[in-house]
DNA sequence: TTGTATGCGTTATCAC
DNA sequence: GTGATAACGCATACAA
């Protein structure tokens, strides 16, 4: 079963020429140097002997591995960490790159270490990419090519990001497309995302003429807080629930966490969704989003397509290491995931 | 800022010696070869260039890579993938070694392309890990030394799986110790893990003098599911809620979509939890199972502890090829993660 | 058009 | 105890 590899040699022998020959014959550079009956011969006694060669002896001498390290900040503890790795790996694989994935675990120590063995391991760039969207004071450091993928830097170091301004906008489009005209958002205003999903939302619900009731929750975007949000929206002094016309139609919460705390709160106030209430969640989130009942209508984080252009961007930087590095992120749209737990409102029915 | 590397040979250069006297040193090789005056030139003289050796020279001469190969059948679309990823990764880091992950994307035909990619890259060996609990007819065909995450097969090739028999006799004594009488189970039963855990659960009940109630649904563990057999457990044939006394003061959901669903019906039928219903979920589902109203108690599915177990079992074989193949399994257990949906019974309040 | 010689950075063998 | 020398498998510059 385990009969010894075949070297690039043997196939020389079999086709009787030199190395040298086999080698430009495999890689392709015979034309002007090879006869193409000679290549044929070569390239026949490669496949008769399932010839592979070793990408050890190629890397040391091309000085090139065909290999990127990808390092993560918290990979174990997110629901989203598959799809972008999975992106990253497919952008990857059509290049015929192969990705080492190291994670740091949330301590910055471990990012420096990681960092250092992928360079002696002689990876040809890097892509750091975070769970969370972030804002990173300064970049990871390293001579390697870099990319971000989810968080980005003032240094000028291409970065990509998804674009939370038009998900603001795609949001408010929907929601007032639908025919909403008391339209809420429950949201939180620290760190960029929530305050350009607001902006943006706000401004464009206002120019399709709703003025949007902005309730604002604080750090933690958590269901429960998600909960007592809708609480404090669908029920008056008293706790009764408010009269129908006193109500929102429709919610948009700033994560599918926040949204799910709607549907409870209605659920428990004896709403039906979306009949009377039309919740509208962000994110996407694996095994939460398409597991309510009705499930959630969303916007997708586009981890995938984050990855995937991480690692595209890394490559084109290696292929053209001439080209610029634009000063701001690349973002990336948040496409609308239509479900379940949306409708026009009733008085539009 | 890109300075050229420093090889071995500017060490030895440094230090005056040999790049054989050097290479011994820095490997620990020294002992009975070098003098120990020697030996500290030239760690002095690495410590001073900071050298690092380079690992591709390392693999090409030394015949190890100290890389393996993770190949998955489906990465993207599983909340459990980074768990495994990240306890792979750091057995895989804690032994020097590094991970190369592959994603098959649910295609026999790119894992088969995977293996031969990884072999061609001279991986020391490599995991194959399904997201999801599988039996494989025939393992993975490689050379190469190999250990299954999460799946198994009959042909001899070492396994790590979740103990599933241990976690319905977990469930059951917990439910029990507790002090339900009425309990109830959510399951289905295709595939062993659904079969184990019922059987398991059944029995145990019964060894503490209850017999469960048990409530099959078909091959669908979803939430709607759940809902429904919640609704059937907890509703006569009108349609309205049963008294206490002749509804469950427990259910287990198989897993814990089926669980969310029980949840979600009780709080549609105005039942509180865990006041009048306890509600044991199973998977510790990422983002679901903690971010429920109230957080559902569950038994977590040892993921992380699956990809640790299985890179050390394949680190173990490379140290020592010779270690047997045991005819069976290694089922690792499913601890209970107690959060806020279980309490005792009303009667034993 | 073909073949030969050399080097990538490291380690292991074997004379000294 | 120490230090040349060869080899790992491949690719390239250059000579034939």
């Amino acid at each position: 079963m385990n009969r010894p590899r075949v070297r690039l040699l043997d196939v020389a022998m079999r086709a009787g020429v030199s190395p040298a020959a086999a080698s430009m014959a495999l890689n392709g550079r015979s034309a002007g140097n090879l006869a193409p009956t000679t290549r044929d011969r070569i390239l026949a006694a490669a496949a008769e002997l399932d010839y592979t060669p070793d990408s050890v002896a190629q890397s040391l001498r091309r000085r090139k591995t065909n290999v990127l390290g990808l390092v993560t900040d918290a990979i174990a503890s997110s629901p989203f960490a598959g799809r972008l790795l999975a992106g990253a790996m497919e952008s990857a694989r059509t290049r015929s790159y192969v990705l080492v994935i190291v994670d740091a675990n949330r301590e910055p120590d471990n990012e420096v270490i990681a960092i250092r063995e992928l360079t002696r391991r002689r990876v040809d760039g890097l892509v750091y990419a975070t769970m969370g969207l972030q804002h990173l004071p300064v970049a990871p450091h390293t001579s390697l090519p870099l990319v971000l993928a989810n968080c980005w830097s003032d240094q000028p170091v291409p970065a990509v990001i998804p674009d939370d301004d038009r998900a603001g906008d795609t949001a408010a489009a929907y929601l007032t497309g639908l025919g909403h005209q008391r339209v809420a958002m429950i949201t939180g205003l620290v760190g960029s995302a929530g305050q350009r999903r607001t902006r943006a939302f706000t401004e464009r619900s206002r120019d399709a003429g709703v003025d949007p009731l902005v309730h604002v929750i604080d750090a933690d975007w958590s269901v429960t807080a998600g909960y007592h949000a809708a609480w404090t929206l669908l029920t008056d002094d008293t706790g009764a629930p408010r009269p129908a016309a006193q109500r929102p139609t429709a919610v948009w919460g700033v994560n599918d966490r926040v949204a799910t705390g709607v549907v409870l709160a209605a659920l428990r106030l004896g709403l039906e969704i979306p009949r009377d209430l039309s919740v509208l969640g962000m994110d996407d989130q694996e095994e939460l989003a398409d597991c309510l009942v009705p499930a959630l209508t969303t916007l997708a984080l586009p981890h995938r397509e984050l990855g995937e252009a991480a690692v595209s961007r890394l490559l084109d930087l290696l292929d053209n290491s001439g080209l610029p590095v634009p000063a701001d992120p690349q973002r990336l749209e948040c496409p609308l995931v239509e479900r379940a737990s949306t409708a026009p409102p009733p008085s539009a029915g």
